[in-house]
DNA sequence: TGGCTATTTTGCTATATTGCCAAATAAGAA
DNA sequence: TTCTTATTTGGCAATATAGCAAAATAGCCA
């Protein structure tokens, strides 16, 4: 039986898997601005720091992130900060579709703001 | 209380998470070339048709694709193109990971082929 | 109409993810 | 050493996802 889906796919899946998060999304952003520890992030964040932490380690095994000691704390950073050239095809996307619900609503008489 | 991540994170994060599947990112690598109806690509992933049918309504609700009805079949096409372009970072990602393992291995004195 | 083809939906089970809490770990400061 | 801070890990419940098979739907053609 011949293998339709090879490995590439399941690692390249891996890592737009990681950035499939709203929370690590955000990490992602915040540590393209800059490298943060996690008790930094977990005040940007909101949300507990054990959660922020799984979090981090999802990015860190799937190799979008680094971290490092230094003092008491574990800095992180991104790894290839071209990760978020993605954010502008990513929103050229989310307004395509928005016009398309616009010419939908449109058509049928609904008077948007 | 502030909300701490928007829901534009939510947005992109869907259509990450859309991407984040190896038979959904081996559909768009598919669908880049050219369109393709349900059937063409069932037999080219390999499992069952319900299966594909409900990848490509994962990909469709993110608004990765579009679907058109001709005669008896659906034809799914890439939407916006540039999400292709993901992958060369991706792979960018890919590489990076490989190569930090190989030091480690070599640090360790172990050989590779 | 009935049968045929293409596709989607539904029902189901197995598996994975998320997020919180509590406990464990690590390392510096007193 | 004990106290404190920073981070990770384990456990757990809620939720989401994946994939198959069967049933439902839609449209074409005789």
């Amino acid at each position: 039986m011949e293998q339709k889906i090879h490995p590439q796919y399941e690692a390249r899946a891996n890592i737009l898997k990681a950035m499939g998060h709203p929370t690590r999304l955000f990490i992602i952003e915040e540590l393209h601005k800059s490298e943060r520890c996690v008790n930094e992030l977990t005040e940007m964040v909101g949300s507990d720091v054990s959660t922020v932490s799984k979090h981090l380690s999802v990015l860190k095994n799937s190799g979008l992130v680094l971290d490092e000691k230094r003092g008491t704390s574990i800095y992180y950073r991104l790894c290839c900060p071209c990760v978020l050239d993605f954010i502008g095809c990513i929103e050229t996307v989310l307004k395509t579709n928005a016009e398309k619900q616009m010419n939908i609503a449109q058509c049928c008489g609904i008077k948007l703001k």
